[in-house]
DNA sequence: ACCTGAACACCGTTCAAGT
DNA sequence: ACCTGAACACCGTTCAAGT
């Protein structure tokens, strides 16, 4: 039996994707990685390419563990769509990372064409037309790469007290009704993975999904 | 009358924008944009704190148009709220670097609260209710931004059709379905802005809007 | 065959000095 | 007062050599 490899690419992708967790893209180094899998920088390429494979590794090893979390058969097409755009939102605020390093590429792996394939079938058994459906795919989506990585939102009532004293009431009167409303009615707490879930709640009643 | 310093911040922000425009966020480098501008580096700085700082400068300069492009009072809510959604999305696929820089921080910066306030404003006058307005407002920014820098769409034929055959018709069913029904009823040509101004009209159905 | 140190061509930013 | 070159502490990746 010959000695295993030190390391493997599971490895540096397992070691990449705690890296992009604890310290952001910005600060993960093929230097730094190397130094923590003890090994020297440059064998890191016999597993990787370059930096945007070492990510896109990383990325695989998330969404891998998708499929298993899929709703069976048993639940409606609504739920399915819920249930398959919670997860994803989920595993994107889990790993801010990925979003920060890859931006459109984190959702196009082939890892993840069962995620879009679960979402066309959900909103199918939904009664949802076709078309409809392939038009509203990418928002759901987008919507989730949005929230996880780039949302308005304002979670806590600090930041909207704070808003509300910044902005004059004259000129910002429906902003600050409209967030008024919010903290009336959904918070505290009011977090983004609430206002998703209750978007998308809304986003399938404009679709048409029963 | 003082002779008027060589480089403004302006003339910075403007240089940062193009080059963003050009070979984005990676590329741009305060050396390389120095020396475009005729500079030493570290002039950069007395106009600029530090590189981010520098991208927001753009940002701030692509936002700063944005105002006038608003729809005065003449239009319903709805109209006004589609209007303030697309045109923001169009800034955003003007400049992609400007996501690729900043991600979240894109649109929280002061010059876009006017942009939140009028979508604020359009979905009350479209007789939503005002806290589903509140929480549908990050989904409309969120989804722009998600839209603009990470899309899934599949925008040509070729790539459906490349699509089509590399996925097993049985295990992808649902997927090929929504998407050939996608082809026969909007496109060639199917934009992401197309699906997006759909898409909007059944966010805006979904939130109740008139 | 497998691994990797040294080197190349870059970065952003600090500091101290130049005019 | 205003500007900036040199230097510091980093990068990702190529190349050639080491074991």
């Amino acid at each position: 039996m010959a000695r295993p490899a030190r390391i493997t690419r599971d490895d540096v992708a397992h070691a990449a994707l705690r890296a992009l967790d604890d310290v952001g893209y910005d600060q993960l180094s093929m230097r730094t990685l190397a130094k923590e899998l003890g090994v020297g920088t440059m064998t890191l390429y016999h597993h990787v390419a370059d930096k945007d494979d070492l990510v896109d590794a990383a990325i695989d090893l998330v969404f891998a563990g998708l499929p298993a979390a899929m709703p069976d058969a048993g639940v409606t097409g609504r739920a399915r769509v819920i249930a398959v755009a919670t997860t994803v939102l989920d595993l994107l605020l889990e790993h801010p990372g990925l979003i920060q390093a890859r931006g459109q590429r984190a959702l196009r792996r082939p890892t993840t064409l069962a995620v879009t394939n679960d979402l066309a079938r959900g909103l199918l058994e939904a009664g949802v037309d076709p078309a409809t459906a392939g038009v509203g795919i990418p928002l759901l989506l987008d919507y989730a790469i949005g929230c996880a990585g780039f949302t308005t939102q304002i979670e806590d009532e600090e930041t909207f007290e704070a808003l509300r004293q910044a902005l004059p009431a004259d000129e910002f009167g429906p902003l600050l009704a409209v967030n008024q409303a919010v903290i009336d009615t959904y918070g505290p707490p009011y977090t983004r993975r609430r206002a998703f879930e209750i978007n998308v709640e809304r986003i399938l009643d404009g679709l048409g999904a029963r």
